[in-house]
DNA sequence: TGCAATGATGGTACCGGAACCATTCGATGA
DNA sequence: TCATCGAATGGTTCCGGTACCATCATTGCA
C-alpha cells in the first residue's frame, strides 16, 4: 500500500517519531507536533504534506510522551468487581463520555480492604492521570491525602450525604431511595417487611439503605427487628436463600425488599420453585431495574436508578473541571424513581 | 503524620521526582531509581533511607516516564459494550490477571465498524502498550497492518477457527459448542429446533454458532430453513420477541436454541407469561451459563463457557510472550460443557 | 516609504525514569 | 604490598512530543 520511495521509507520497526516525519516532509518536528494538537496554526499546504506522510508511514502519535509534557488523557478509575450488577453500566457509560472527550480510560480493579484501595490509587496515580473517578468514598487516610496532593479533579460515585468528599461526587441519596421504596410498599398494604443485602460493612450505599429502610418503618410506628435483616452474597443463589431464612424466621413476612434485582430476581424464581403466588403470598422488590427487571415474570417492581448515566456524568464533571468550566467542588444528585410493577 | 523536618518538605505540589528524592536522601537518581525498580542492587541501608523518604514525601514514580524508555506497563483491550452478557467476566478476568502481573489496563470501547474498529486501535498503540487484546477478529486491514508492525504481542478472544489470526488466539470453537447443544437438544427428543441470536453480520462467534446448529441439523438428517431463525437484540425482551416470532412461524417448534442466555432468559418469562410450561410445550437452551441461569425457574440447560477463565487466559497468554516464555503464535482452545438442566 | 502587527515555522530545552558506562572502594588472593 | 574483582553508586543521555521563544516573511496602516 505505501510504497518506498526515498530509502529509509520501507516500513521499519516503529521507530517513527515526529522527528522522522518531519524529515521526510521537510519540515522542523514542531510542525507535526502542531499539525497533530493545533492544526489551524500550520498552513494549509504543509498539513497537508504532514498528514499524507503521517498517513503513509503509518505514524502513530505518542501519548505517553506528551502526556509528560502535562497534558494527560487518561481517566484512571477504580471499581468493584463487575461482575456487581450495575457496575457494567457505569462502566460502560465511563467509558463512553471518556472517548467523547479524547481520553482514554484506565481501568483497576478495587477490593474494598484499606490496603488494597490505597495499592489501586497508587497504580493509577503513577500514570499521572488527568482526573480520577472512585467508586464510594475512599476509605484510606494515606490514599485520601495522596489524591488531594495529586492535584488532580477527583469524582466519588457514591452516597450523596454522609462523609466529606475529596472533591466532587455524584450519585443518589441511597437513603431516599430506600425509604421511598419502603413507604412505596406499605402504602401498598404490607405489613412485614424484610431487607436483604449484600454484605454492608465499609459499603456507604448499602448504609444508607438500610438507614432509609429503618426510618421508613420507624415514620410507620414499625418497631426495627434485626431478624428481618439478612446479608447474602450477591447472586440469584443469594437472593433465594434469603428469601428461605426470612420466611422460615418469619411466617408472617409479606414483602421482602432487596437492595439489588440479582437478589430478588433469584427470590422470584424460588418463590416458583415454591409455587407461592407473587405477590399474593409475598411481595418482592429489587433495587436497580435491570434490563430483565421488566422482563421478569411477574415484572420486578424496583427503584430505578441511572447507572449508565452516573457513570457518564462522573466522567463530565471531571471533564468540565479541566476544561475550566467550573472550579468548586460539586455535588451532583441524580434522581431515581420507584418502578411500580407487578411483583409487589 | 509525615512530619517536616527540612525546609523544603512541607507537602509541595506534586512537583517531586527521583530527582527530587534523590536530593533529600543525598544520593543520586539513579539509586533512588534502582530502588524503584532492582532493589537488590541497592545496598540495605541506603535502600532503607530512600524508601523512607519516598514516603514521607508521598512520593508516587511516575510510569509514563518509564514507559517511555521502553519498559510499557500497560495492556490495552478493545471491548464491546460491557453490558453484553460475558463480556464483563472476561474483563474481571483480565483486570485481575493484568494486576497480578503489574500491568495496568487500558480499556476502550469498540464498535463493530471498521472505521470505529480502526480508531480504537490507534488510541491504544497511542499508549505503546506492552500487549493488547482484542475481542473477535480485527476487520480492518489498515488496522491489522497497524497492529502487526507495533511489534506488540496481541491476543485475539475470538472463535477458534476461520481467519488468519494476528497473533494468539483464545477461545472457544463455537462451531463445536453450538454442534453440540443442538445434537443434544435432538437427542432429548426435539424436532424442530429454532435459532435465535442477535445481529450476527460481522461475529465471527455468531457465525460459528450457526454454523455449527446447521451442521447438526444436517447431519441428522433435517432441512435447514431460515424460517426457523431469528436476529433480535441482546436483551430479555429480545429474547421475549423471538420466541413469539418463531411459534407464530412455526406451530409445530419444540424447542429453541438462543445464543445468549440473556435471551434465554426473556424466553422463559415470556413462556410464564403466557403460561407455558417449560419444557413440555417448548424447550429452551441458551448459552453461556451466567449465575441466573442454575436459578430460574425451570433451570435453564445452557453452554457453559467459562468467560472469566478466557479473560485470565488472554492476558496470561500475553505475559508469558513478554517474559519470554513462548516465542510463537498460539491458539488455545478453552473447552466447554452442555449443562443440561431443566428447561430442555 | 517605513515600521509595527500578524502569521508561519524553526531551534532547543524539558518532562522523569532508566539504560549504559564510568567510578569508587573495600575485600580477597598471590 | 599490590593487582584484581565485584558490589555500590554516580554522571550522562535518551525516549518523543511540545512549551517557549526566536526568526523570518508578509501584510496593514500611518
Amino acid at each position: 500500500m505505501a510504497r518506498s520511495e526515498d530509502g529509509g521509507d520501507k516500513k521499519p520497526l516503529e521507530r517513527l517519531g515526529v522527528r522522522e516525519i518531519a524529515k521526510r516532509v521537510g519540515v522542523a518536528p514542531m510542525t507535526v507536533s502542531r499539525v497533530l494538537s493545533n492544526p489551524d496554526m500550520v498552513a494549509p499546504a504543509t498539513r497537508a504534506k504532514v498528514l499524507e506522510a503521517i498517513e503513509a508511514a503509518g505514524f502513530v502519535p505518542n501519548r505517553l510522551a506528551s502526556s509528560m509534557k502535562g497534558n494527560g488523557r487518561i481517566i484512571g478509575t477504580v471499581v468493584p468487581p463487575l461482575i456487581n450488577s450495575g457496575i457494567a453500566e457505569q462502566v460502560q457509560g465511563m467509558s463512553d463520555e471518556c472517548q467523547l472527550g479524547g481520553y482514554s480510560m484506565l481501568l483497576v480493579q478495587g477490593e474494598f480492604t484499606t490496603e488494597a484501595e490505597e495499592a489501586s490509587i497508587r497504580t493509577l496515580l503513577g500514570w499521572r492521570p488527568a482526573g480520577m473517578i472512585l467508586q464510594s468514598f475512599v476509605q484510606s487516610e494515606v490514599a485520601r491525602q495522596l489524591l488531594v496532593s495529586s492535584g488532580a479533579p477527583v469524582v466519588e460515585i457514591s452516597e450523596i450525604k454522609g462523609r466529606q468528599p475529596i472533591d466532587m461526587v455524584v450519585g443518589v441519596s441511597n437513603f431516599e431511595t430506600a425509604y421511598a421504596m419502603t413507604m412505596h410498599l406499605a402504602a401498598k398494604g404490607y405489613k412485614r417487611i424484610g431487607f436483604v443485602s449484600t454484605p454492608i460493612h465499609g459499603n456507604d450505599r448499602l448504609q444508607q439503605r438500610r438507614t432509609g429502610y429503618h426510618a421508613a418503618l420507624t415514620e410507620l410506628g414499625i418497631e426495627n427487628h434485626a431478624s428481618l435483616e439478612v446479608e447474602v452474597p450477591i447472586t440469584a443463589a443469594g437472593g433465594a436463600e434469603a428469601l428461605v431464612t426470612l420466611t422460615e424466621r418469619h411466617a408472617d413476612i409479606d414483602a421482602i425488599f432487596f437492595s439489588s434485582d440479582t437478589l430478588a430476581i433469584g427470590a422470584v424464581q424460588e418463590c416458583h420453585r415454591r409455587g407461592w403466588a407473587i405477590p399474593d403470598r409475598i411481595g418482592i422488590a429489587g433495587y436497580g431495574d435491570m434490563d430483565l427487571a421488566a422482563q421478569l415474570y411477574p415484572p420486578l417492581t424496583t427503584v430505578k436508578v441511572n447507572r449508565y448515566e452516573m457513570g457518564r456524568r462522573a466522567v463530565r464533571q471531571l471533564l468540565d473541571r479541566l476544561g475550566g468550566k467550573q472550579k468548586l467542588a460539586t455535588i451532583t444528585s441524580l434522581g431515581f424513581e420507584i418502578v411500580d410493577r407487578e411483583s409487589a
